[in-house]
DNA sequence: CTTAGCGGCCTTTTT
DNA sequence: GGCCGCTAAG
């Protein structure tokens, strides 16, 4: 049911607010509903906020208009988000706002880190000790690992993986082992997931140390048993937010009913603007904005947010202040096909703009050439490529962009491939510096032990567990136990010593000298540096590189506890990623940001909706992946443009694609539909010409039939010939090698290489170079050949390549140089890619 | 203890 | 087609 557009602001309070108001330019410059979300500070509200609508600045000036009517400090408001960027951003903005730092405001963060705050004060009553530890990801697996040696269960057919994903789903859901549903504890290693998932959390409270999900399940055990902790904070926090409402999964939404109202349950049949608690929540969300029920998001918190809060005022901001009208036309038809949904129309009193456009072609490679070729257009037209991002549905469509841009020099980055604290050797360093900053960390101390080799291997290691287990002491000291004794052999023992003894060596010079300086002495001493420089492989530099970037990082702290406990959490980390780069990322990646010029390629059946969500989770997976696409779309602000691919290469085979649904549910008046320009586009030419002009004569436009049709023409026998030259032609058998998804490339290139090497105005385009010169045409060979200036490098040169690794030049063509790349195969580079290896 | 080779998996991802 | 994780051989 759509609730009741807001009331207006009534009584004393308005009459304060707008008292304030006059002395409140911060209010200046809100439309009427922003002003209403910011100004009504009693009982609950839920704010409906579009996309591109003014959410976070709502956000920002209520908080702001709270402190500034003396309402609250910011010591006594709440307010949540769910990742750490976004609580940096809020942060920042109520500084600027207020004017000033903004260390009043404690309880400003995401839901983890506020539970680890409170967690810390009750420690005892959680059943934990003061100075528990959090487990990563990985620590966990490694953990559940441990826990499944224990009970015997075949590792093979039940992974930790899934037990992991299992228990994070059941903790997501608040459910502790005793709540688990049988059946679905029983789903796990023939019936044994309940009691693994207890004997997980004993082995967790005997570690003294709880997981991501625990911070916040464990929180809202605290409040249920222990009322009065819950009303000390009930009493203390007199503002609540929420930022993102719709991603709330269901722990996250007990937590906040317990801190907002006191009980579990709305009362049922009561006056609500009785309940003298008044709880003074608002929530700020877009149900179509909802793209995380598959980590265990509830819609449904949102949707029925005034059956929880009584009486609750809801307030609709409608007005975009992002996309044109053509845009905000398509995205809004297109989520108008979901069902449940509260329902908003957004309107912009802009201009309409550019349409939205539409284009088929061959394949993924054409993709990434028809985007990269217009975006150079865009370029010499002075758009900024800060201004540009290329959304897709999966990370591996990116490989076809990635490719295509560095062939044309082309700066990039990627958003979302693996994160800076999620890389190996981040992960080694810290483990390194927890243990010597507390080595009892067990599953640190685990996981680097024999990292680099030091001749301990497995066995010893299990020895090791096993010893610490009989006489329940921590890794490190079992270990010092057996090397004072027998147990090993005098090599693994001479080894084993060196390393406690070390461990000793740099914990007793952590009052003595920098933190910095001594992270460097354990990479050093340990060897860790050591086995890097070793190592030749291509990753091998970078590498090193990110470790010198994260000692740069620790001078951001005091001292190595303080950096400590921030990655503990914070598994992000801000660097330095300017220049001028064209964005990849997925489009989940994308929400919340906004660019001038949007691609959003792959919109095929299969690929987007994706076809496991439709058979995993239905309709409602179908209507997540609209919201997806409504994300997509409304992330741009003057230029939108849709493709799809007739072939889309999945498992290294070609399969022939249908156009995604979505691409027919974009109204006909604001999408037009464009021709590929390049040699494969036969197949929708023929299609978008033969359906006559414009090709929107009802029915859908890009149906299986269609396309079958268009099989047979000649554009499509041509592109097909094509295909095969090209398939067996050089420079294309490269494809496929060396893309390692995810090492530690994921900033594209450092800083230093700028894309103005590749001088604008020298490409020669498609088609016009026709069989001239080769009776094929590969890609990237007629840009290669239209530069001017000359390479420093010539045949025979070693070089060395971020993505691809050490090769060898083989062919030198102004600047783009052919390299065999002992790794990645033959490719084909701009130079100033490239560097002397 | 290390390394090579084989088999299974393959959407999205924060804390 | 490629990567990760595990196992079995050296």
């Amino acid at each position: 049911m759509v609730p009741a557009p807001p009331a207006p602001a009534r009584g004393p309070i308005s009459a304060r607010a707008r008292a304030v108001t006059a002395a409140a330019p911060y209010l200046e410059g809100l439309n009427p509903e922003q002003r209403l979300a910011v100004e009504t500070l009693d009982g609950a509200v839920l704010v409906l906020a579009g996309a591109g609508t003014g959410k976070t600045r709502v956000l920002t000036t209520r908080i702001g208009h709270i402190m500034a009517t003396g309402r609250a400090r910011g010591s006594q408001i709440l307010a949540v988000t769910f990742t750490n960027k976004a609580a940096r951003e809020m942060k920042h903005r109520i500084g600027a706002l207020v004017g000033g730092e903004v260390e009043g405001m404690p309880w400003l963060g995401t839901f983890h880190s506020i539970g680890v705050k409170i967690l810390r004060r009750h420690a005892e009553l959680a059943g934990l000790k003061s100075g528990f530890t959090i487990l990563d990801t990985d620590d966990q697996i490694r953990l559940l690992k441990q826990v499944l040696d224990v009970a015997s269960v075949d590792k093979e057919r039940w992974p930790a993986r899934q037990l992991a994903g299992l228990i994070d789903g059941w903790k997501n859901r608040g459910q502790t082992p005793d709540m688990v549903p049988k059946g679905e504890a029983a789903s796990f290693a023939d019936g044994k997931g309940g009691q693994l998932y207890a004997e997980y959390q004993k082995r967790l409270k005997e570690l003294n140390a709880v997981d991501f999900g625990d911070l916040l399940v464990e929180c809202v055990r605290l409040f249920r048993e222990h009322p009065d902790v819950l009303a000390d904070y009930r009493s203390r926090f007199r503002y609540i937010l929420v930022d993102e409402y719709q991603d709330t999964n269901t722990v996250q939404y007990l937590w906040l009913k317990l801190l907002a109202l006191g009980r579990e349950t709305p009362l049922v049949g009561k006056a609500a603007g009785s309940d003298n608690a008044s709880p003074n929540v608002c929530c700020v969300g877009d149900d179509d904005q909802s793209i995380y029920g598959w980590r265990g998001a509830e819609v449904d918190n949102i949707l029925r947010f005034d059956k929880d809060f009584p009486g609750a005022t809801v307030i609709r901001l409608e007005r975009n202040y992002r996309s044109t009208g053509h845009i905000l036309a398509a995205a809004s038809h297109v989520i108008a096909m979901n069902q449940g949904r509260l329902g908003k129309t957004l309107f912009t009193d802009g201009v309409k703009g550019e349409k939205v456009t539409v284009t088929g072609v061959w394949d993924d490679t054409e993709e990434a050439r028809i985007v990269g070729d217009e975006i150079e257009r865009l370029r010499k037209g002075g758009h900024k490529l800060n201004e540009i991002a290329v959304l897709m549905r999966a990370s591996f469509q990116m490989r076809a962009f990635e490719d295509r841009f560095i062939t044309l020099g082309m700066p990039y980055r990627v958003i979302g491939g693996p994160r800076f604290y999620e890389r190996a050797e981040i992960k080694d360093a810290i483990a390194y510096l927890e243990v010597v900053h507390n080595p009892t960390h067990d599953l640190k101390f685990e996981r680097i032990v024999n990292v680099p080799k030091r001749g301990i291997g497995d066995t010893t290691v299990h020895r090791i567990i096993a010893h610490s287990r009989a006489r329940a002491i921590p890794l490190a000291i079992a270990a010092a136990e057996m090397v004072q004794a027998d147990e090993l052999s005098p090599k693994t023992r001479r080894s084993l010593n060196d390393l406690l003894a070390s461990i000793e060596r740099w914990r007793s010079r952590i009052a003595g000298m920098r933190h910095t300086d001594l992270a460097e002495m354990i990479f050093d001493e340990s060897g860790y540096t050591a086995m890097l420089q070793a190592d030749k492989s291509p990753q091998a530099q970078s590498r090193l590189e990110n470790l010198k970037e994260l000692v740069r990082f620790m001078h951001d702290f005091d001292t190595l506890e303080g950096f400590l406990e921030h990655v503990s959490l914070v598994m992000d980390i801000d660097s330095g990623n300017d220049g001028e780069r064209v964005t990849l990322m997925t489009l989940h990646a994308a929400k919340g940001l906004e660019f001038d010029t949007v691609f959003l390629p792959g919109w095929e059946e299969g690929l987007f909706p994706h076809q496991r969500a439709l058979d995993e989770s239905g309709l409602k997976g179908l209507e997540e992946e609209r919201r997806l696409a409504y994300v997509g779309l409304t992330r741009a602000k003057k230029r939108a443009r849709v493709s799809f691919t007739e072939n889309r290469r999945t498992r290294g085979l070609f399969q022939s694609a249908t156009p995604s649904r979505f691409v027919d549910e974009l109204p006909e008046a604001d999408v037009e539909v464009i021709e590929a320009k390049g040699p494969f586009s036969g197949a929708y030419r023929s299609l978008g010409g033969g359906g006559g002009a414009g090709g929107y004569g009802g029915g859908s436009r890009f149906d299986n039939e269609a396309f079958k049709s268009s099989y047979q023409t000649p554009g499509w026998q041509r592109a097909q010939q094509h295909s095969q030259q090209q398939g067996s032609g050089p420079g294309q058998g490269g494809h496929g090698h060396a893309h390692g998804a995810g090492q530690g490339q994921a900033q594209g290139r450092p800083g230093g290489t700028s894309g103005s090497a590749y001088g604008a105005g020298q490409t020669k385009r498609w088609p016009d170079k026709g069989g001239a010169r080769t009776p094929r045409l590969i890609e990237g060979q007629v840009l290669a050949s239209s530069t001017g200036s000359a390479s420093e490098f010539k045949r025979g040169d070693r070089v060395f390549h971020e993505k691809f690794g050490y090769g060898a030049v083989s062919e030198v063509d102004g600047n783009k140089l052919t390299v065999d790349f002992e790794k990645a195969g033959q490719k084909k580079v701009v130079d100033s890619f490239v560097e002397r290896g």
